[in-house]
DNA sequence: GTCTATACAGTGATAGAC
DNA sequence: GTCTATCACTGTATAGAC
């Protein structure tokens, strides 16, 4: 499963921050000491500072490891020129429940949030390099709509307050609670997505 | 301006959980010691164990103390039955805008979601405690509009998603980016709170 | 209730041999 | 690149005197 060649910038790096994120994930940023990433990648924590300056250093890896190709399956919507606004959008907002609740970027947003607080350049990277390029890659895709006609003219900042809020918060809560068992009972995904997106392209088409 | 009477469980305690919680908000979970925490109090470790059994102890402490006027709040609008259910759900959502990004309950919530991980039972409190209440009473308020005919009969579980998300989402984006300085022009909460607003009202009013 | 003193596990990080 | 060994430090928590 794991044959990959050394193309990229190191397998082992790569397998490094792979484990991490997922250590990162299970237990927190202060949950996990390099001792345990170090343990989990069977190298003793000498070897994991050989390759990553510090745990911060290490990380920042792993987010911005998700960040490519969360921004790339939307510039892929983006692409499609062949497929009218609205249902750009629908995919558009599939999307960004499917990478928002379920890729470690997104997963791993309140996790950024307790870094942020004594890492400001963590903060700062991901707001510029992710939160920042997703919301104007959204906010291209409105303004098609509205060129062609298809879209409302509407208040884009407040729909992107209506859009992200909702998909971030529901993240959340289901890393919170996810020790509930019934999760799914209280946070049913696909139901709130349909209606949040229902409501979403409701206030976007024109009348 | 702090001569109040040790009327309440011990004013000794009330002054910990308050210097606390600051502490907290400022620092984060692990960022914050018992050792930074006791001199902050200007007193010792030892006699913040005295009052206290550990930390997550008086983590919890800090938490639930806001619940209850948070929850006070939204009680007493729905208190006002000579208001209309409009009215009343405006102001409600005002008093969420106010509390979820203000409040020290509300600007914990990453920080809840942190030791969650850690501390189930902190987050069956917090979810048994203070976010169902306060959906409930919400739902209370939505059921009296659609009685009284000025409400339409709305899906309850997603209008309380498309409700809460972009106020806990902008809550979250205020702490973590908090250092940045621009921080009203990238999250005006006025401006976003009025157009919420609005959606959430166009929802709801029956035509 | 508060203090001094301390136990002791775990942390991030480094030096230097192989 | 990986290892063994070790560093200096902070973490939570406790014992016992006052």
């Amino acid at each position: 499963m794991d044959t990959v060649e050394k193309n990229q910038v190191g397998n082992r790096q790569a397998e490094i921050i792979r484990i991490s994120t997922d250590l990162f994930l299970k237990n927190g940023f202060s949950g996990t000491s390099m001792s345990k990433i170090a343990n989990a990648c069977s190298i003793t924590k000498a070897s994991l500072y050989h390759h990553f300056a510090g745990k911060e250093d290490l990380f920042i890896a792993c987010v911005t490891d998700g960040y490519k190709s969360a921004l790339i399956a939307l510039e892929d919507i983006l692409a499609d020129t062949s497929r009218r606004p609205e249902a750009q959008m629908r995919h558009a907002l599939d999307t960004l429940y499917e990478t928002i609740i379920s890729s470690p970027v997104g997963r791993m947003s309140p996790l950024i949030a307790e870094v942020s607080r004594a890492f400001p350049s963590v903060a700062r990277s991901f707001h510029a390099d992710y939160i920042e390029p997703q919301q104007a890659l959204l906010w291209q895709l409105i303004d098609r709509g509205i060129d062609q006609g298809e879209f409302k003219d509407v208040d884009k900042q407040v729909l992107g307050h209506l859009i992200f809020g909702p998909i971030v918060t529901l993240s959340m809560s289901r890393e919170m609670f996810a020790s509930f068992g019934d999760l799914d009972a209280h946070f049913p995904i696909s139901h709130l997505q349909t209606g949040h997106s229902d409501v979403i392209l409701g206030l976007l088409k024109a009348d």
